[in-house]
DNA sequence: ACGGGGATCGGCT
DNA sequence: GCCGATCCCCGTA
């Protein structure tokens, strides 16, 4: 278990333009520490949400005690709930741009017997294929909101390349939202099993 | 494989 | 009151 090869990504990868971080995000690695155990796995598909351009994003029409984190510094999460589950944001950019970046799937690579307890013994490809599956599986709730995912304690990002299999990155329309369903802002590992909605896009 | 419907609840109008 | 950045189950094929 070497520890400097899941350090954690800095400040300054989160405060760009959430875009470059979303497609960046693609086969990054999501750490979560608790008193159970260790849980990690690859990100293979993310969503970005534009702030108050972006007629789908929360912080379309201004700051809410829901959005609140969104508006803050780049590299916290905004774990927000939607029909009683959770789902989990890294926001992105500059600190009053209410931009996010939304983890929707994620490879399993450690901690499984753990993740399947936290979830209803599911099939292993369903364990974190959706944003709130995800956030079952590694125990995120409304306690993380507003967590620094730069420090390197309970939950945070990693680059972990390194070992990682060839992929491409493919993109399409957002999944669920009404509105702006023509931006392709959905990006995900092209092909990959683990992903929720489409595998493939043609356009 | 794909699609429709119900569960469920906090946040906002 | 209404309505989701969802999930799961149960139809059809």
């Amino acid at each position: 278990m070497t520890h400097a090869c899941y350090a954690p990504l800095p400040r300054s990868f989160y405060a760009r333009d959430p875009v470059a971080v979303a497609r960046d995000l693609i086969h990054k690695q999501v750490v979560r520490r608790t008193r159970e155990g260790i849980t990690r796995g690859r990100i293979v598909e993310v969503e970005a949400y534009l702030g108050q351009s972006d007629s789908a994003a929360h912080s379309y029409r201004g700051k809410t005690p829901r959005n609140l984190v969104m508006f803050g510094p780049p590299g916290k999460l905004y774990v927000y709930s939607i029909h009683a589950r959770y789902c989990m944001n890294a926001v992105t950019g500059t600190e009053g741009v209410p931009t996010a970046v939304l983890i929707r799937a994620v490879e399993p690579l450690q901690g499984l017997q753990l993740m399947r307890s936290r979830r209803h013994e599911p099939a292993h490809l369903d364990l974190a294929r959706g944003p709130a599956r995800l956030c079952e599986a590694f125990s995120v709730n409304r306690k993380l909101n507003g967590w620094d995912l730069t420090g390197g304690r309970k939950i945070w990002f990693c680059d972990a390349t390194n070992d990682g299999p060839e992929f491409s990155v493919a993109a399409s329309p957002r999944i669920g939202v009404t509105s702006a369903k023509d931006l392709e802002l959905r990006f995900f590992v092209d092909g990959s099993r683990f992903v929720s909605g489409p595998r493939r896009f043609h356009s």
